[in-house]
DNA sequence: CTTGACGTTGACGTAAACGTAAACGATACT
DNA sequence: AGTATCGTTTACGTTTACGTCAACGTCAAG
């Protein structure tokens, strides 16, 4: 077999250097993410091995970043999403959690609105005054 | 005159602890955002003085933060409204900002009804899940 | 068998966003 | 005049989210 290569071999695990490549981070990173708890990837012996579900889980973490909420908070996140929902006890606490969540990203979303509004109205002034100054 | 109160006595103009009252924040975290420029209170001696102007930033301020901007991001951002527009060069590099910080944001807002959406589905399942048990 | 290329674990460094304590000045009751 | 309340600067401490070595293991290729 002739040079691999160091891309991806459409397997269905991957390193650590391609999960970094793939999401266009450090490994450093994706450690870090690890010793939060934020990423559990299988070992086979010392090396990790990176599974679906952990990029999956990486997916979730940096939508959470880009919307500003801190690791931690990213991490009971997405804890929820796999947590066990056996007894009704669990799943009534999950539901709860759910709507916690669904309140603040509500807050976030008006927050976001009111930003994109009043960057439109500027943005027709800045317009009109443009057309004034022809 | 007997006791003015501590509260605001509805003038035009603010004191630090006011200010700090009204948002919800420390005196230390307000003048944190002048060390970074942030706000620019007047000066009536020592003291600091503050009017609708400097409350209307701090609004701003706030919900950048609420949004996960750093703050030195919300400078350029809050700047940009009181920003010169003279010239039409002026105007349209504000208008280019504009453009940007619309894409950021978009973006974001993308980010943010994925994960509603998610949720929603999520709290099906929950919920169905939770109707089997019964 | 010795390079590389990639992986690993410490462990210290750093930037952002404040917290917190010290030490002091200015006003304001009493 | 004394002290209590609010303000000020200076400066070091803390947390979060990684960056950046250092020092070492491992495995395939030359």
């Amino acid at each position: 077999m002739a040079s691999v290569g160091v891309t991806s071999t459409s397997s269905t695990t991957w390193t650590i250097a391609e999960v970094a490549d793939d999401f266009d981070i450090t490994h450093r990173t994706v450690r870090h993410y690890e010793e939060l708890g934020l990423l559990t990837p299988e070992r086979r012996g010392t090396q990790r091995v990176y599974h679906r579900r952990d990029r999956t889980r990486l997916g979730l973490i940096l939508r959470g970043k880009r919307l500003g909420f801190p690791l931690e908070e990213i991490r009971t996140i997405i804890d929820l999403y796999d947590a066990p929902r056996g007894r009704s006890s669990q799943l009534e606490y999950v539901l709860g959690q759910i709507d916690e969540r669904r309140t603040d990203l509500e807050q976030r979303r008006r927050d976001l609105d009111e930003a994109l509004a009043e960057l439109a109205t500027f943005e027709d002034r800045c317009r009109a005054d443009l057309a004034k100054l022809r």
